[in-house]
DNA sequence: TTTAATTCCTACCATTTTGATAGGGAATAT
DNA sequence: ATATTCCCTATCAAAATGGTAGGAATTAAA
């Protein structure tokens, strides 16, 4: 199937959870990982990067934790999945032309540009704003699978 | 990066040059290989799917080859990459939601599910004629990245 | 009826990616 | 001081990826 991996599906959850709590003080990651029932340990792999790319900020030390590092209605799926995922593309030479001589004319990458193009929308246009505002009762996913 | 794999990237290539022969009797994947500079032993391993799902038929023997199964108009890229990929879908859950226990509730799932949607759309919406239609000088594609 | 062409089938393999676990170090609020 | 929390590095098993190799089965044509 093709599917996005644990980072792009576990990060997103952590940024749910992150959204919901926004505005009020750091989470801790120990937290997090309960409530979504994914493993802490791996969890403290994939939120660095989030960092990395201005999703999340830290605070260290008791009461410390992780918050969002702007709100929610200007974080989208979009930025998430590309810090997790790399450059959203069906294939690389949508991104970088230069992979192929023929880029001008290739019949196969004026499709994936397509695509590419329609995913990057849908994606770009929903926040994690959008995610929470509906009712928040009996959201939590207790699943690992997803 | 979310990339397809080379099942779904080679094997859009090879349908895209059995589109171009269409109506004009086999040919040969030896043949295939070589326009689109791909390793024909891996592509053997390819079009066996695609044979399976009733998108291309062969015959054997000399004088023998692939051949579309249907007029290029009637085979859409979905049906290519869900061949060869297995169902499209960011997340398991979109296509079976039984694997979460809270799959009517979960947001993660809300918005994996429009986004499935979306591509799906896209897909379905693009056919092997609609990549062949306009010119097809230099259109071959000699690199092997894509 | 032989021969050559072609698909078809199975096995194997190296490398990379995935999805973790483990242990401890660094910072910090109390 | 101490407990808490994030942070960093190493390791690793299993699966997926992207092939290669060899030959069997089928069949058109010489
Ligand atoms: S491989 Fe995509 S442009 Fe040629
Ligand atoms: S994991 Fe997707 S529905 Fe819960």
């Amino acid at each position: 199937m093709w599917q996005l991996s644990t980072k792009g599906r576990y990060g997103t959850r952590i940024m749910y959870q992150l959204a919901m709590k926004y505005g009020n003080g750091p989470m801790l990651l120990k937290e997090i990982a309960a409530n979504e029932n994914l493993p802490l340990k791996y969890l403290e792999h994939i939120i660095p990067i989030l960092k990395k790319h201005k999703l999340v900020i830290s605070t260290r030390g008791p009461q410390g934790g992780y918050q969002l590092f702007k709100d929610p209605k200007d974080i989208s799926i979009k930025m998430i999945i590309e810090a997790l995922e790399g450059d959203i593309a069906p294939t690389s030479c949508v991104e970088s032309p230069q992979v192929c001589e023929k880029n001008t004319t290739c019949k196969s990458r004026k499709i994936w540009a397509i695509v590419d193009e329609k995913i990057k929308e849908t994606l770009k246009n929903i926040t994690l704003h959008d995610m929470i505002e509906d009712n928040m009762e009996n959201s939590l996913c207790k699943n690992i699978v997803l």
